[in-house]
RNA sequence: GCCAGGGUAGCUCAGUUGGUUAGAGCAACGGAAUCAUAAUCCGUGGGUCGUCGGUUCGAGUCCGACCCUUGGUACCA
């Protein structure tokens, strides 16, 4: 009835912890989020993208402290770092949320009070180990020889009322959905490991903590004495983001993809967010995409360790689009991948800088050279043209195919196979030689020659353009033609590019 | 312990429902070429497909056991 909104693609990341600084691993979610999303925008589908900021809780409240600052001063601090980090990445989000911000926090306030008008959300006691020191409650596993390690001082058993929500009730549903819909998480050998983590019973999900314990917080609606605790305000990003309770929210959500680490997903994003949603009747999502950890030499990355990569160093030695392209290509989306300078430098160097960057700048030398700079008509076509015209069918055909399955590493390497083939006819006809000839068709061939060369490039570079936004501009240009903006139109190979005056020599991923 | 991923050329990885001499890129070596960022192209070498056993006419591909490695086992992308 009426007009109705149209469903946009809606994409999320996990939101960014505000107790550190952006490392490799939040790069890296970012870049593939952002792939994610300008293929879809390629294939003509209207996106949403968001990402933002978590910016409560307690290890937030007590940096601050140790700086002497505010924690909204801290988080404002570190937001804008994270967002220099997605300028510097090209990343393309329509919204950045903030947890602080007013939208988010109304959301969290009006969920909690539907929930607990519903009676889904209960009071108890709770009892446990607390160390001062620490400022938490501690678990059985954190004891070392059976007694509380020196490092959290005095431990005292300590009992206090919180706030619970209903999770246990829900889990036969969950699993119930889960087997129903073997799509909802990828890859699907993560989905196992969520069915396994249900086959123990699930606890009711403690939501609160005191004021006086944890004041930087979202107070609970029906209790003002009470802050909500992590999920509750961290999950509920989704949808306060999406405009919960306004007009537009129905044109967003469901999000069609969360894109997550997979540290996040058993149990938060797969047990407390679908049962968060089923309570307040909400749609669920349509999937999850759940990627895997860069390793340093086989370790786990961290801060402790002092062994993280700062990605903008990265960035700002290779530019966005190297950075982009090597994380794409070496990682399985799902699995981990191994991180290392020396392979960063090979992929740079063999793949972007000889296989293509030296491929643009010879045939913007040559047909400088032969052709006044003016892209040559195509009048010939034999046996290499063909072979050319053949491996970018097959190249492309894959390439998307596989794209679709989120197989960006193996998409890119099927781009390579065909820019190698480019190389390939360019020794085959070496218009070097033809130019030398005075016979007319040489100069057939040789003209030939430079526009298949410069098609070609064309279209790998358009089917580079989710992963090398940055190139897909500047080669482009280049060429004459404005950045590829809908697949449909640019993967066609018909020589548009005639006559057009090529730009000036340029080296696009310049040796040392 | 339990669960899951991985274990294929020096390195990073592909290998569809089991089928002829196991593939690619990088690195190494030899050659061609000179338009180009000393880039490109052609060719060569190199693997008992973690181990043992089983099913089968036939297994990297299925089954079992074991070994190594990484991760999860309630709150670090």
């Amino acid at each position: 009835m009426g007009a109705k909104f149209m469903k946009k693609f809606y994409l999320t990341t996990a939101i960014d912890y505000a107790n550190g600084s952006p490392h490799l691993g939040h790069a890296y979610e970012k870049v593939l989020s952002d792939v994610i999303v300008r293929h879809r925008r390629l294939l003509g589908v209207d996106t949403h993208f968001l990402t933002g900021l978590d910016e409560h809780g307690q290890k937030v409240q007590q940096g601050a402290r140790a700086q002497g600052m505010e924690p909204q001063e801290r988080c404002d601090l570190i937001a804008e770092e994270f967002i220099v980090l997605l300028d510097k990445l090209r990343i393309s989000h329509d919204d950045y949320l903030r947890t602080t911000q007013d939208r988010h926090k109304r959301v969290v306030r009006s969920l909690l009070q539907q929930l607990y008008d519903r009676g889904e959300i209960y009071q108890a006691e709770y009892s446990g180990y607390y160390s001062s020191r620490a400022e938490q409650f501690l678990q059985e596993k954190d004891k070392v020889d059976g007694k509380w390690p020196e490092i959290f001082g005095e431990v005292v058993e300590v009992t206090e009322s919180n706030y619970f929500f209903k999770l246990g009730q829900y889990q036969e549903w969950l699993i119930e959905f889960l087997l129903e819909n073997d799509d909802f998480i990828q890859p699907e050998f993560r989905r196992n490991q969520v069915l396994e983590f249900l086959k123990e019973p699930i606890n009711d999900l403690c939501i609160s903590r005191p004021r006086e314990r944890l004041e930087w917080g979202i107070p609970l609606p029906f209790d003002e004495s009470y802050v909500t605790y992590v999920w509750f305000d961290a999950l509920v990003n989704y949808v306060s983001a999406a405009g919960f309770g306004d007009e537009g929210f129905d044109s967003l959500w469901p999000a069609d993809v969360h894109v997550i680490g997979k540290d996040i997903l058993a149990p938060p994003h797969s047990v407390y967010w679908p049962i968060m949603l089923k309570a307040c009747e909400l749609p669920l999502p349509k999937s999850i995409l759940v990627h895997g950890w860069w390793m340093i030499s086989g370790a786990k990355m961290s801060k402790s360790t002092g062994e993280s990569v700062d990605p903008l160093e990265l960035i700002d030695l290779r530019g966005a689009d190297a950075f982009r392209y090597f994380v794409m290509r070496e990682m399985t989306v799902g699995q981990d991948a191994d991180f290392s300078l020396e392979r960063f430098d090979s992929r740079y160097h063999a793949d972007l800088g000889n296989d293509l960057g030296n491929l643009l700048s010879r045939i913007l030398n040559m047909t400088a050279r032969y052709c006044d700079g003016k892209v040559p008509e195509a009048t010939i076509a034999e046996k290499p043209e063909s072979d050319l015209a053949n491996l970018w069918d097959e190249a492309h055909v894959g390439a998307r195919q596989l794209f679709d399955e989120y197989k960006f590493n193996l998409g890119l390497e099927k781009i390579f196979v065909f820019i190698r083939g480019i190389n390939r006819y360019v020794e085959e006809r070496s218009p070097w030689k033809l130019a030398k000839s005075e016979a007319v068709e040489d100069r057939a061939k040789l003209e030939t020659s430079l526009a298949f060369i410069v098609e070609a490039l064309r279209l790998g570079v358009a089917l580079l353009a989710p992963v090398m936004p940055g190139v897909n501009d500047q080669v482009n240009k280049l060429l004459g033609i404005a950045a590829t903006t809908l697949w449909e139109d640019d993967l066609v190979w018909d020589h548009r590019l005639a006559g057009n005056s090529l730009g000036p020599k340029t080296i696009l991923f310049p040796r040392d």
